[in-house]
DNA sequence: CGCATTTTCGGAAGCGCTTCCGAATATGAT
DNA sequence: ATCATATTCGGAAGCGCTTCCGAAAATGCG
C-alpha cells in the first residue's frame, strides 16, 4: 500500500522537464513562469499526487502557516463553539490549527513557561483566558501575532461581546417585568479568584439598576466560580436571605440551570416564585426553555480569525470588536409576583420566543 | 523586544565549544556523548533559551511528532470532552495536536479528498466519525497510524463504550421500574442517514426487551438525527401514537431534554406520566436531574491516546477497548404508573443519586 | 532588421537540524 | 608498557523546499 517513496518536488520537476526552481515557482508564486509551463507542472503534480513537504517549506520560508489556539476547558460549550469558528476560517485560509489546552493552574503554568508552541506557529489566539502580566510577557517571547477571542482582554486585538451591555440587557428585562429584588450570581475564574473576571458583567448590573433607580441589596450579589453546581450552591445562599429575591440573573446558562435546581428543590417554582435568566443561549437553553441573553459565540470565533488573518497580512484592522447580544425570552422569567413598590412598567412589548 | 535572532543549535554548539553534531546528540540522544559535555551543552542551551526548530528536526528525521484529531461538531460536549482527554496525554508525550473539523458533508469531503494533514502528522485519530470505505481508503493514503476514539469503528484500533450494553442498561432500568411500553428515540448521523449509526445501541434495546419477554411496539421506535430539537420533534410523533409510551429512552442526554420539552409542552409530566432516560451523563444532566447512563468520555480520549502512543512505539496493544457504562438514577424516571400487565419487579434496589 | 527590454528559467546557496562514518582519544587487559 | 577495544566527538552529507541572481530566450521598438 505505502510502497513507493513519497514524490518530491524534484520528481515533479524531472517529470515535467523543468528545474526544481521552476517547479516550485510554478506551484506557488503566480509570476515568473510561463503559463504553459505552469500548467504542465501542475498537471504532473496532480498526476503524481504530489504533496509538498510542509517542514521543508517552512524551513525555507521561515513561516509555519499554522496558529496556536490556547483554550481552557474544551469541555464547555462556549469554548467548543468558539474553537469551531476559529478553526473554520483559519483552515480555509490554509493554516493549520494547533490546540493547546491550559485547563488547570499547572497546565497553565507549564504552557506559559515552556511555551511549547514556540517556533511552531505564526500566531496564537488566546480563547477567553485572562492572562496575567507575567504570562503576557512570556507569550511575547514567542514573537508572534496574538489576538484574543472572547473574554475581555484589551491587551491584544480582540473580539468579544460587550459584557456590561449583556448584563444590562438581562437586568433591564427583569426590571421591565417588574422585578426589584434582583439577585446576581457572579462568576469568577477559578485560577484567578482575586479579581472578578467579568468586571464588565458586574458593572452592567450596577449600571442598569442605578439607572432605573432600583436599590441594590448587596446581600443578593453572590460570587462563585463558573459551573452549574457552584451556582446551585450559591443559590442556596440566596435562598437563606431574609427576604427572597424575585429574580436571579446568572452569568451563564449553566449557572442558571444550577440555580434553578436549587430553587425547585427548595419547593419553589420557576418562574412563578423566582424568575431566572442566564447568559449565552447555550443550545440546551432552548430545550429547557430558559430565558437568556444570547451571545454569538461562533461568530466571535469567526471574527477573531479574520482579525488575525488581517493582522498577519500586515493590515491595520480595528483592534477591538464587540459583537451584539440580545435577550431571548423563554419561560423562566415572568412578571414579578409581589409588586412591592409599584412596578411602573409591567412587561410591555415583550414577545415570546 | 524581539530583537536578536533566535538562537540556533550552531550558536549553542559554538558557545559550548563543541560541534553542532555533538550538541545535537547531547540535547537529544542519551548516548555517544560524555556526561560532562552533555551537561555543559545543556547548561548553555538553557542559558541561551535555545528552542530547537521543529521543522528542521522534522525535515531531518522524517518524523513530525504531531497527530491529527479529526472531529465533527466541536460544539457538542461529547467531542470537547473527548478532545480534551486526547490532548492531555498526547501533549504530555510531547506531541502536537492538530485539529481538523469535518462538520458538514462538504467539509468532510474536502478533508478526505485533500487530506490537509498529509505529511504533517505521524498519526490521526478519528473521533466518533463513521468513515466510509472510500474515506478509509483515502485516509490510508497518508500512510500513518490511525486509531478511533468513540463511535463504533472496528476498522481501526479503537476505544469506545459498549453501545449495546449501555442501552441495555437503560432499558433494563426502565423495565425494572415496571415499564413495558418503552419508546426509543434513535439517533443517526446526519451525513450517513442510510445506516443506523449506532447499530449497537439499537441492538441493545431489542436484546434487553426480548430477553425480558417484553414485546416491542415498532411504532415506539423513532429515528432522527442527533440533536435536541430533532428529538423534540420525534417525541411529538411518539405522542401521537394511540397508546402512549410510559417511558422513553433517548440516545443522548440532549435528545432526552428535547423529548422532555415536548412532553411538558403537551401538558404531561416527567416522570409521573412518562419517564425519560438519556445516555452520556452530560454535565448539565446533573443540573436538570436527568436519569441517564453515564459513559466515561474523557477516559475514552485518554485511553485512545495511550493506545495510539503504544502503537507508535511499535507495541502490539489490544486493538479494541470497551469502557464500562452505568446508569445514574436521578429524577426523570419513576415506577410505571399504569401497570398494564403485572410488572414482576417493582424497582428494588434502585438507589437515588 | 538590430538593439534594448522584458520574460522565463536553471544553478546554487541555504534554512537548521540529524546521523553516518571515521579519527582521535581514553580505557582496559595482558 | 603495549595493544586491542570502547568511548567521545567532528566532518560532512543530506532532508525537501524557496529564492536570489544571472543567463538565455522572447518580445517590443524605432
Amino acid at each position: 500500500m505505502n510502497s513507493s517513496r513519497t514524490v518530491s518536488l524534484a520528481d515533479v520537476a524531472r517529470e515535467a522537464g523543468v528545474s526544481p526552481a521552476t517547479a516550485s515557482r510554478a506551484l506557488n508564486s503566480a509570476y515568473g513562469v510561463a503559463a504553459a509551463t505552469r500548467e504542465r507542472v501542475a498537471e504532473v503534480a496532480r498526476r503524481l499526487e504530489y504533496v509538498a513537504s510542509p517542514e521543508a517549506a517552512r524551513l525555507a520560508t521561515g513561516t509555519t502557516r499554522s496558529v496556536a489556539l490556547v483554550v481552557p476547558h474544551l469541555d464547555r460549550w462556549y469554548f467548543g463553539e468558539m474553537v469551531g469558528g476559529l478553526e473554520e476560517v483559519l483552515r480555509a485560509a490554509g493554516h493549520d490549527v494547533l490546540l493547546y489546552h491550559v485547563g488547570d493552574p499547572e497546565g497553565r503554568h507549564a504552557f506559559f513557561e515552556h511555551l511549547p508552541a514556540r517556533r511552531k506557529v505564526d500566531a496564537v489566539v488566546v480563547v477567553a483566558v485572562p492572562v496575567t502580566d507575567h504570562e503576557r510577557r512570556r507569550l511575547e517571547l514567542m514573537g508572534v501575532t496574538i489576538v484574543a477571542a472572547g473574554g475581555q482582554d484589551a491587551m491584544y486585538p480582540y473580539v468579544s461581546i460587550d459584557d456590561a451591555a449583556a448584563v444590562r440587557q438581562a437586568t433591564e428585562h427583569l426590571l421591565r417585568l417588574g422585578h426589584r429584588r434582583i439577585a446576581m450570581i457572579t462568576a469568577v475564574d477559578p485560577d484567578r479568584t482575586d479579581q472578578p473576571i467579568h468586571r464588565g458583567r458586574t458593572r452592567g448590573f450596577y449600571e442598569a439598576m442605578t439607572r432605573n433607580d432600583v436599590p441594590i441589596d448587596e446581600e443578593l450579589v453572590v460570587t462563585t466560580t463558573w459551573g452549574g453546581v457552584q451556582a446551585a450552591e450559591a443559590m442556596e445562599k440566596l435562598l437563606s436571605v431574609r427576604e427572597l429575591p424575585t429574580a436571579v440573573l446568572a452569568h451563564s446558562d449553566e449557572m442558571a440551570l444550577g440555580a434553578m435546581r436549587t430553587i425547585r428543590r427548595a419547593g419553589l417554582r420557576v418562574p412563578e416564585d423566582i424568575s431566572v435568566i442566564g447568559i449565552d443561549d447555550h443550545p440546551l437553553a432552548e430545550l429547557v426553555d430558559l430565558t437568556t441573553v444570547r451571545q454569538p459565540v461562533r461568530d466571535q470565533g469567526l471574527q477573531a480569525a479574520h482579525l488575525l488573518l488581517a493582522l498577519l497580512r500586515g493590515e491595520q484592522p480595528d483592534r477591538a470588536q464587540k459583537l451584539p447580544t440580545r435577550v431571548v425570552v423563554r419561560s423562566t422569567t415572568a412578571t414579578a409576583r409581589i409588586d412591592r413598590s409599584g412596578a411602573e412598567h409591567s412587561a410591555p412589548g415583550i414577545t415570546r420566543h
